[in-house]
DNA sequence: GACGAAATAGAACGGTCGTACTATTTTCTC
DNA sequence: GAGAAAATAGTACGACCGTTCTATTTCGTC
């Protein structure tokens, strides 16, 4: 890895943390120049736009996302212990960046927007409803759930725990956040399992 | 009603249709000077400080809410009904304004900072969760749900069918989003009635 | 160790931010 | 309708924004 590479990993390291806590709208060049002992046009150099700048970073927080909580889940077994593992990872997924689950962070910012960014946002939340629901119906053909699930119904009411948990913890700092986020999550696995 | 006073009014209400598509973060004071038709330093004459300006567009952003949800659902019976109307008053609400939950759009950029203004933002959420628990343990008095229903969970999970509904429709503009909440709500309703 | 290339710094740009201060206009009261 | 009070405009401030341009430093290769 060359000097250059190293430091915009460096970059987006930083860059991740920050945005996970104050979105795209409050990371700006300059901040995040000083908090990586850069100057600003040291900094601006690696990325070509501050556009660019936020779809690397975006492909970065994909990059630890899969790697934190896609890539362990795959190597449990097919089935319901694979859904399990999706969601014990996520939940830990939402603590480990200082400011929260970094895709929640700035997608309130990019709502309403348009463009490149906001589109790949869209792609990679599309890609992981896509993969709960391939999980949901692996679960099915493994006969840990009912022939009958809908499985797209399952990934919905999978990603609500998550932001219910997301918004009582971090905005509410509701301390019984988690163990209600379980105790929903237990709720949901018991509906959609065979011989209920 | 004097003309300060209205024109205070007319602020509030633009500044929350912006806070909801831009949050805090994305609503200046020069822009919405613009967009009110008045000069930067006419408006900034309203309120003391940008902090202030925030705190009352949350306290119009409750007024219009216990205008549009809360005052309608209790003017239906006690228990079942009136729970089903603030889910409904609810969804609707998230429609209203052209950037959705002003409140979700603010929550994200206040998250990690803190200040009057968070903690009022998070006193007033707690406030709603408060309420949709007691509207809960009043259909539990009233007979329409389980007795021994955990009205707070329900509570919870009630906000989870919310946040996902809110998050599929906005960011990622899926139209089923509307069906499969009000599946997962009737799901919910169906768990927490009694004779199941 | 020289030398071309890569990486970083520095300075400056027009713009917008929130805020303060001083005019000017509008409204209300007698 | 005069005069006080309220409401609005104008201007300026220092700070930071993203971006551009031109140095300067550091690195990798022969």
């Amino acid at each position: 890895m060359t000097k250059g590479e190293d430091t915009k990993a460096a970059i987006l390291r930083t860059a991740l943390e920050r945005a996970s806590r104050d979105g795209f709208l409050g990371l700006s060049l300059g901040s995040l120049a000083q908090e990586t002992g850069l100057s600003k046009s040291g900094l601006f150099a690696h990325f070509g736009s501050k556009e660019d700048l936020q779809l690397q970073v975006l492909d970065a927080s994909v990059e630890a996302f899969v790697e934190h909580v896609v890539a362990p889940a795959l190597r449990k077994p097919r089935g319901l212990p694979r859904v399990r593992a999706l969601f014990d990872g996520w939940l830990e997924w939402s603590q480990e960046l200082s400011g929260g689950c970094v895709f929640l962070a700035i997608a309130s910012d990019l709502d309403d927007k348009s463009g490149p960014v906001r589109d790949k946002l869209v792609a990679y939340q599309r890609d992981w409803s896509d993969n709960l629901a391939i999980a949901a119906s692996i679960a099915v053909a493994e006969g840990h759930f009912r022939e009958d699930l809908d499985t797209r119904q399952f990934a919905h009411e999978f990603s609500g725990v998550y932001l219910a948990y997301h918004h009582h913890s971090r905005l509410m700092r509701d301390p019984e956040a988690e163990s209600r986020a379980r105790a929903a999550f237990e709720g949901l696995i018991q509906r959609s399992s065979a011989r209920s």
